[in-house]
DNA sequence: GTCTATAGCTTGATAGAC
DNA sequence: GTCTATCAAGCTATAGAC
């Protein structure tokens, strides 16, 4: 276990801003009271302000996708039980329905064109991985890039539907399908 | 066909900014710009200002909901078209994937507890009604309902694809998607 | 690395002329 | 009904002490 810098440290803080607000409502203020550094101390660890601090959340999103959610789906504690050691992953991240996605986040309102080029190229990571692992379990590539793209949208659509009606469970309803469409 | 208000004409430009942009990041500026009105125009219009902007704008949502997206459903051009009708509408409002959904964008950032409490409300119809068309076709209650709030996650999950994308035939095939589900 | 202080702009909202 | 003018508060960002 790597001991983490201050840098490191605080970039959770900052993503469960940016998933919260989206990046214009994100303000500095909220920024600083979630980490609880003021905002000129914020500037020390990232020069190029809220844009650089989105930057470094997708980098550590890059890597939750990587080393957390397609681990899962290549690992787990018993045989034949990676889909849902993956499913709780995902319920752990998304805390039951209850807080929304980056990708959302960021791209359903306007935000820097740089930032906005990001998530598109982490969505498309995140739908290849998961295609490369149906393929890799027998599907034909194009069966399994649709059913990819159908797994993002059962989480993304569980996610604005739990949020939208206040009721997490649908966001539970949501990964029973994806159960179903990934098993 | 009953002549729009000065005020009506305006409220299609508002709820355009605050699709694209959510509450918060819905500025008076931008609000401005969109309407071709100054800012105290508006406050003549809405003297509550951004929040009863955002309400008015949720009332017409609903009428189309109402009046257009389930008028579809129960009426079409030719018989047993319903579900296409119902489709090209989806997709006429939506713009085909260019453009994300008030449900969403209100709701997915922070706003004013009663927005969020009406968007809440707005989902919850829209969700019944679909529930209600199916369960006139012949569904059990429970099972119209599951297949109700599978449709709303294909729609909202289709948008958040195709916009993180950038790829709005993402939406389109979300449709697809619903057209099997509700035919 | 963390802070105080401050600059300069934009925000939501109000007052009042026409 | 549309405008100009204005306000206090919030915003992003910078300078510089410790």
């Amino acid at each position: 276990m790597p001991e983490l810098s201050a840098r490191e440290k605080i970039i959770p803080s900052i993503a469960r801003v940016f998933r919260r607000f989206g990046y214009e409502a994100a303000s500095l203020s909220l920024l600083s009271r979630e980490t609880g550094l003021v905002r000129s101390s914020l500037y020390h660890f990232f020069p190029g302000g809220k844009e650089q601090m989105a930057a470094a959340v997708l980098d550590l999103a890059e890597r939750h996708v990587r080393e957390v959610f397609m681990q899962a789906l290549v690992t787990a504690d018993a045989p034949g039980r990676q889909v849902d050691k993956f499913i709780a992953k995902l319920t752990e991240y998304y805390e039951g329905g209850a807080i929304g996605c980056l990708l959302s986040s960021l791209t359903l309102h306007d935000c820097p064109p740089a930032i906005g080029a990001r998530v598109a190229n982490l969505t498309e990571q995140w739908i290849a991985a998961i295609a490369a692992y149906l393929a890799a379990r027998g599907d034909a590539a194009a069966k399994a890039q649709t059913k990819a793209e159908r797994a993002i949208r059962l989480i993304e659509g569980g996610l604005v539907l739990a949020l939208a009606t206040r009721e997490p469970r649908r966001f539970e309803a949501s990964l029973q399908d994806l159960r179903e469409l990934l098993a």
